[in-house]
DNA sequence: CAAAATAAATGATCACTGCTCAAATAATGC
DNA sequence: GCATTATTTGAGCAGTGATCATTTATTTTG
């Protein structure tokens, strides 16, 4: 997937790698959307690991290394980053529980940042301004990755997304960042 | 593309629904990703048609309009809007000048509102701040789209980004909105 | 009007895809 | 050693994007 990119993966090119048969590959996966689905679990777990080593060799602005640390697995992995948004789900296959707790560990490190840096009265908005706030980078990163703001004559897309994480926050009663 | 979606969409099935025959298809538009932009394209132009439809007959707060507009657009044109977003152009290949002007068209709209609604001086600002405001409902779209907020308890997705664009707005010197 | 020249449309063919499942191969238990 | 269970296989099916010699239709010309 890192290397051929979402559009020109194929179930056979990966038989043929791991030095199996398409039939193995079946027996073992069922479906090629459930051997699409444990892929992006797994890119979910290694930019959460990421996200985690850059938080540790933060500044004091951690709500910045996790934007830079968001875009930054998204830059370096392209192809990987950008097939967990171009898989789409038939209505009929579902992500297992397990797999969504995993993928879920990602978004927990930054409810955790948010809630560090949000008062105490405003804790409880946490979870959900997170989420938004992932929200905000997100399409921040898809229109920097997809060309967008290129085309716009938009640059720093990233210190961009921050600027509008940061509005956020210090809106919610958050203390501004020394910068 | 509306009715089947991006993975599902075939020359073939084109051909055959239009009455001509594969060769035909590629005697115009030469391969199926410039059949994929002009398809694009127009799903733009229908987007920027309904967003102006929508701020003809809008309240006092224009920004609402335009972030319902978003929604509204990508919620009731699922495929088409998402197939904008799933098709991937291969370094080779470049979008006509042309049609990167009728894309434009929409932008250029929320542009235009962003700076009526900024002081004037921050006139200047409008620009890069309303592509931001687009990357900001982008996001929030995405995530609600794809089911990611559903999944996260999170409702109320659209009035979630009205929050942080709004938020985004006033801070640059707006004037809040009667609400 | 007919013949020549141009334009438009065709679809068999190629290499590829996801997926299936009877058959072959390997591993295990007794 | 033999029978049972567990793995693995890959040809085959229906579909895909793309090609291009050939056919069909239209227009121009004498």
């Amino acid at each position: 997937m890192a290397e051929v990119g979402f559009a020109r993966f194929s179930a056979r090119e990966v038989a043929k790698r791991i030095g199996y048969s398409v039939g193995t590959l079946y027996n073992v996966f069922g479906t090629l959307d459930r051997l699409l689905i444990t892929i992006n679990t797994r890119t979910f777990q290694l930019w959460a690991e990421y996200v985690r080593q850059r938080l540790e060799t933060s500044g004091a602005d951690r709500i910045q290394t996790l934007v830079e640390a968001y875009f930054g697995f998204a830059r370096d992995n392209v192809n990987s980053w950008t097939a967990i948004y171009d898989h789409h789900l038939p209505p009929d296959v579902v992500i297992p529980d397990e797999q969504n707790l995993q993928r879920g560990a990602l978004t927990q490190i930054i409810v955790d940042e948010v809630a560090a840096v949000l008062p105490t009265q405003a804790q409880s908005e946490a979870p959900r301004l997170a989420r938004s706030l992932i929200a905000v980078v997100h399409g921040h990163c898809v229109f920097d990755l997809n060309g967008s703001f290129a085309l716009m004559n938009i640059s720093q897309p990233m210190e961009l997304a921050l600027d509008r994480v940061w509005e956020a926050l210090i809106h919610a009663g958050a203390a501004a960042p020394s910068r």
